[in-house]
DNA sequence: CATTATTCACCGTCCATTCGGCAATTTTAT
DNA sequence: ATAAAATTGCCGAATGGACGGTGAATAATG
């Protein structure tokens, strides 16, 4: 561990990242401290602010890097497919995983500290919701669709309870019927 | 607990979170220190101290208040309706004004410092969960609103976008139509 | 050698919490 | 009924720790 830790990777910014995520998810998203993310990322706390500056640039760039992470996954459902955004949205939060609770954490920490840092997220999420409005005439019906697929994400966030994984199999399977009905 | 049985003749408690609201409402969940607090509250920090012997304990009273507020929200819903707590979420929503959206912060500071805080009111939503489930066949169903109704609030928590203020209406009329249509 | 990445030692500030005291109020004792 | 004692509600200064950030020195890379 000392050996390899102490080679100078091409760019610790993944694994400084990855440590935050991991205290967020670990302690709560108020733990996030630029102290502690030396620490977890095995790092001076220099070296950390050398990748990000500022405590605030580091939350930005958890954030970026959630936003590239829901591109990437709108960008995997096939072209072809009506309500194309609408149904990215949902595969991404059925596939989410622990690390996608993570970035969600990032959401609230960067709330909590400065709402601006919100803006890049806001303005991705009015882009998805205009594509989506325009892909179907029904645009309250895929607005509760949208709805819904938010209120999942904070449910898990949160914890809030769920209703059973059985539950949550069947919510998700009739909101893929919503999406197929709309016109 | 020492919630509201302070109820001597001076008692700054209503003060100090009404003080903690404002803050969280202004200028961000982050921002809620002792300090701000009892200069918002005209008061000296062991004033605020002395009636919440803890910041955790001041978090804990904001969700409480919170929780009081929602009970009565749904306490409002005449009682021969079906679906009569989940039509007292929605409707607790749609009547929810700025004092709603400062409450909504304190459960952002809470998740963010400490994520136990929010303990009870995962057990409320349990709670409400279940009758809202035994109210209907179509749980799945029922599920869905519920979760639109989540994302409603944490949208406009954080300010995402929603779509413009007709929109809206439509949406909260569909949800309507919704539950009315469970069996 | 020049640039980049990282360490190390500090600094100043903010912040939660503690503590001793004080005026007003309430309780107890006389 | 009244003096004494205890309690309540709050003040304000002090403490100590955490936290964000700086800058000079150092190691690694190419």
């Amino acid at each position: 561990m000392t050996i390899q830790s102490r080679m100078q990777a091409k760019n610790a910014s993944p694994r400084i990242l990855g440590a935050a995520r991991a205290i967020a998810h670990r302690e709560g998203a108020g733990k996030i401290t630029i102290d502690a993310v030396a620490r977890e990322a095995d790092l001076s706390k220099g070296g950390v602010l050398y990748n990000f500056p500022t405590k605030r640039a580091l939350l930005a760039g958890l954030l970026d890097e959630m936003l590239a992470e829901h591109r990437e996954r709108l960008a995997s459902v096939p072209e072809d497919r009506r309500s194309r955004t609408l149904r990215g949205h949902l595969e991404a939060i059925v596939q989410a995983r622990a690390v996608d609770d993570d970035l969600s954490m990032a959401i609230l920490a960067a709330a909590a500290s400065d709402p601006r840092l919100l803006d890049p997220l806001r303005a991705e999420l009015t882009g998805d919701l205009e594509r989506i409005l325009s892909d179907t005439q029904d645009t309250s019906g895929a607005m509760v669709v949208v709805l819904a697929i938010q209120g999942l994400r904070f449910q898990k966030l949160l914890g809030l309870p769920d209703g059973g994984a059985g539950l949550r199999g069947r919510v998700i399977e009739q909101l893929r019927a919503m999406i197929n009905e709309l016109e």
